[in-house]
RNA sequence: GUGAGCGUAGCUCAGCUGGUGGUAGCACCGGGUUGUGGCCUCGGCGGUCGUGGGUUCAAGUCCCAUCGCUCACCCCA
């Protein structure tokens, strides 16, 4: 039996990365325009950034990080997430000072060892994007503002969901009546629900139970238990994403699985993807920074799943996109070769895509061989057009040919192509 | 961690109540014009039927185990 990849890692093939470069350069481009920078930061960092940050009780830290000793007994995990990384090097480099808000943004993958299924691979790549040092609600709202053009410019439909967490100070309260609300009924409620409602009372709220559902319609909501501050913010939140008119919904059941999230929270949800639905979520996180050992800076953070967002433009049939050759060589003869390839190099120093072939195939083989590439033009050079000075240069979409003159000078031929192939560009 | 479904060619799949693995489609390679691709046509390459046991005269087919994949739960981008 052949080695085979480990389960959840996939190879990303040729047909498949031009949908990536696609989503990943619309997306910088518009980073770019909202003021974003990249930040590139390790894979692997020490275990307790991802613990103290993510949470020691979260689903990710107990149970699907790739955790292991370095060679010196140091415990370090490979990245569940971006975000804590991104906040330790603008601690550790001290980037507060480069101005008060930071924008910045990373890609790459990221690793948890779940179990596979549809839009959830073990290995997974995100856009994970950060704003450092605003409390103003609008920084909530351009943020969400950006990710929602992304999706808009990437042509992808989603609906946003908001809510709100609260602070330091409202959520305690909330989380106690919530508590209290579920003790009350803990009998009457799921196994799952009921494992909740000690472990993570939050998140019996978005129970997939009927049953659970229908007593949860009398529960405490969050957005009533908001502190003023709080709630102030939120409410402002929703107006300025009202002035952009970008549409949302409030979902005051929405819960986040990292344990740093404050005020703010969002998601980008389609349906088209099965039990995967969320394409894009942050949220404020304003105690981070502080926590790691930083300056007290407040933040505000969101990542989109590379994966989901391939899987969805590709379902809606706006697949492959195949690499486009300009001109493919064909040559005939072992002299034309050597003079082809000579000129293959002119022209590709020159700019232009261009492929031959040197296994000495048939002319025919070699025009299939430009079909398969795609190529634009081929350039037919045997020894009669050696002789002859002039070459055939063949529109491979149209069929038609017509003669190049072959100027005594290699430069001079591969100046004389380019401008032929450029002056035919449409 | 839990549950369900599925493993036959590089890919998509036929293969009935067990009776010799398909001229199958796509892809790949080569012919059909001795210097012109796509379409057509002909031919070729390609498989320890996931693996290991068992039942049987006989197993791709039935049984058990195991590995892998997929989807769902949990949780999350």
């Amino acid at each position: 039996m052949s080695i085979k990849a480990l389960k959840g890692f996939k190879d990303i093939l040729p047909d498949e990365v031009g949908l990536w470069q696609f989503i990943e350069q619309t997306a910088r481009n518009i980073f770019h325009r909202y003021g974003f920078e990249e930040i590139k930061v390790p894979i692997l960092e020490k275990t307790e950034l991802f613990v103290r940050t993510i949470g020691e009780s979260t689903d990710i830290v107990e149970k699907e990080m790739y955790t292991f000793s370095d060679r010196n007994g140091s415990s370090i995990t490979m990245r569940p997430e971006g975000t804590a990384s991104v906040i330790r090097a603008y601690i550790e480099n001290g980037l507060h000072v480069r101005g008060a808000t930071q924008r910045l943004y990373t890609v790459g993958p990221m690793f948890r060892h779940e179990r596979p299924q549809k839009g959830r691979l073990r290995q997974f790549h995100q856009m994970s994007v950060e704003v450092l040092g605003s409390n103003s609600p609008v920084i909530d709202t351009e943020v969400m503002a950006m990710a929602w053009q992304v999706l808009q410019e990437i042509g992808l439909q989603a609906s946003l969901e908001i809510n709100s967490l609260g602070c330091a100070a409202c959520r305690p309260s909330f989380r106690q009546a919530l508590e209290e609300f579920l003790q009350e009924r803990i009998l009457n409620l799921c196994d799952d629900c009921q494992r909740r409602s000690t472990t993570n009372p939050l998140r019996v709220l978005d129970c997939k139970s009927e049953h659970c559902q229908a007593q949860y319609g009398s529960a405490p909501s969050i957005i009533d238990h908001l502190c003023g501050a709080c709630s102030e913010h939120f409410t402002e939140v929703r107006q300025t994403l009202n002035l952009l008119e970008v549409p949302y919904a409030v979902n005051a059941k929405m819960v986040r699985g990292l344990d740093y999230y404050t005020r703010t929270t969002f998601e980008l949800i389609t349906t088209e993807l099965g039990a995967q639905g969320a394409i894009g979520a942050g949220g404020r996180y304003d105690g981070l920074v502080r926590q790691l050992g930083g300056p007290e800076v407040p933040g505000i953070g969101f990542a989109m799943g590379m994966e989901r967002l391939v899987m969805l433009l590709r379902q809606a049939d706006r697949g492959e996109t195949h690499p486009v050759l300009d001109l493919f060589l064909v040559t005939l003869g072992e002299k034309a070769h050597d003079k082809g390839f000579s000129l293959l190099q002119m022209l590709r120093a020159g700019g232009l895509r261009v492929m031959m072939d040197h296994e000495g195939r048939s002319m025919k083989n070699q025009l299939k061989q430009a079909d398969k590439q795609n190529a634009r033009f081929a350039l037919i050079l045997g020894e009669n057009e050696l002789l002859k000075r002039e070459a055939p240069l063949k529109d491979m979409s149209s069929g038609g040919q017509e003669l190049v003159e072959l100027a005594p000078a290699l430069e001079d031929w591969a100046a004389v192509i380019k401008s032929n192939i450029m002056s035919r560009e449409k």
